[in-house]
DNA sequence: CGCCATCTGGATGATCTATTCCGGTTGTTA
DNA sequence: TAACAACCGGAATAGATCATCCAGATGGCG
């Protein structure tokens, strides 16, 4: 991990726009929101409506709209950490020895973060106006992921032709797989992000993981919940 | 093409469930309805309002239900024709010459099918348990797509690891990337698919189509309209 | 031509979601 | 601890969409 500890309720203070330091009860149902928000994104993707989320908070739905006006600074103030988390993997690729490792193992990291989680597969797509933390996070991911690439091509390993956009190719790819599979199917993503490295590679094919089996990939196309293997 | 004419109203008599032959303002209505429905699932997606359908064909929202009671039925009767030339594909493609050739150029055509209209980007990968024919089609194509997997392999060309399902899960990240790019960046699909058939292949890197403009991608981000080149 | 089953379009009611309002409560400060 | 500003939650309002109903129009057949 590269990130200091973040945001706690100290530091609010001093943030840009000065807001007026919380009442200590306010605070606390901040920090239940963003948890509650954090929960219920990620499980049943951003469109949930909004007041699913107070409910699951304990508060009531105007505490919700005081604190976050609009569905974008929800969704900002819920994934603020896990953007920082987004902006380390990169900081943590570059400081590997070995620059294709250090590509391939982001690529991995990144993809797995979209699959565990439905409302950041979407999210890191997009582009908030409103969330100036948020967007810094990912132009520090951005910049960095630049210099990765380029270690990555000096390394002869990355075909030279790539380009930052790609990654954000990826991730749009990737967040149709992982929307599309996650209840019936949840690895096939581990699958495509191989084959993506092995079509960003100038070296031969390489063993793919296992692919899922024909019927959970069936339940996939029918957009069934995954039931547990082994119950009738 | 290879599928001869279709599925005009003569043979509806023919049908399974002994439709009883409508009336002929009644057939003329569910053809304006059809036509409607490919226009606006293929500009907006399958999610638009009902009603906004029965507008744009000039009926009422009556007339549509009676004749289509559920969404399903509508996208089904709406995308049936266009699933008919998705299982011609691989009909084509089986008799083309080479195998490998015949395989990527399905694999281009059937993705470009997605990228030119939203509806049918996302109704590829779903099922419609009440649309008989629309799901024979969809057998049909599959079964060829078996034979031409094991053409392309024979002959060297396609990774023995590849599985029949990587072809879904190839439509359902190009999905993602053309649900994401289709305003501001139409084109990124093709460098994807290009880039999956390196990846399928057991050769080298072939050259890439140009990228989008990192401008172009960053209206995606944004999920900007297109604003057509040359215009302010 | 005239009947009538079929069909039509708009009105209607139900459901769901977003957003605002307001009487009552609670934290903070002196 | 008293007083006030900030905060709270649920009710109320508003808008969108779905799905159904019905009084009237219309095509097809004898």
């Amino acid at each position: 991990m590269t990130s200091k500890a973040r945001s706690t309720s100290a530091d609010a203070d001093q943030a840009e726009a000065a807001s007026p330091a919380l009442r200590a009860d306010a605070e606390r149902n901040r920090q239940r929101l963003i948890t509650a928000a954090r929960e219920v994104f990620a499980e049943r993707g951003l469109d949930v409506p909004i007041e699913d989320i107070a409910r699951h908070a304990g508060v009531g739905v105007a505490t919700l709209y005081r604190r976050f006006p609009t569905r974008a600074d929800l969704i900002a103030g819920a994934f603020e950490a896990k953007m920082a988390a987004y902006a380390d993997a990169v900081a943590d690729a570059l400081v590997k020895p070995d620059p294709w490792m250090g590509f391939c193992d982001y690529l991995q990291r990144v993809c797995a973060m979209q699959a565990g989680d439905r409302g950041f597969a979407n999210v890191l797509t997009m582009t908030f106006p409103t969330a100036k933390r948020f967007e810094a996070e990912r132009d520090r991911a951005y910049y960095s992921l630049v210099e990765l690439i380029g270690r990555a091509k000096a390394a002869g390993k990355l075909r030279t032709d790539f380009s930052p956009e790609d990654i954000i190719m990826l991730l749009m790819a990737n967040a149709g797989v992982v929307t599309a599979t996650a209840d019936a199917a949840p690895d096939v993503w581990r699958r495509f992000v191989a084959y993506m490295i092995q079509a960003f590679s100038v070296t031969n094919p390489a063993p793919l993981p296992p692919q899922a089996t024909p019927t959970a990939m069936y339940r996939a196309l029918m957009r069934l919940r995954h039931t547990k293997p082994g119950a009738s």
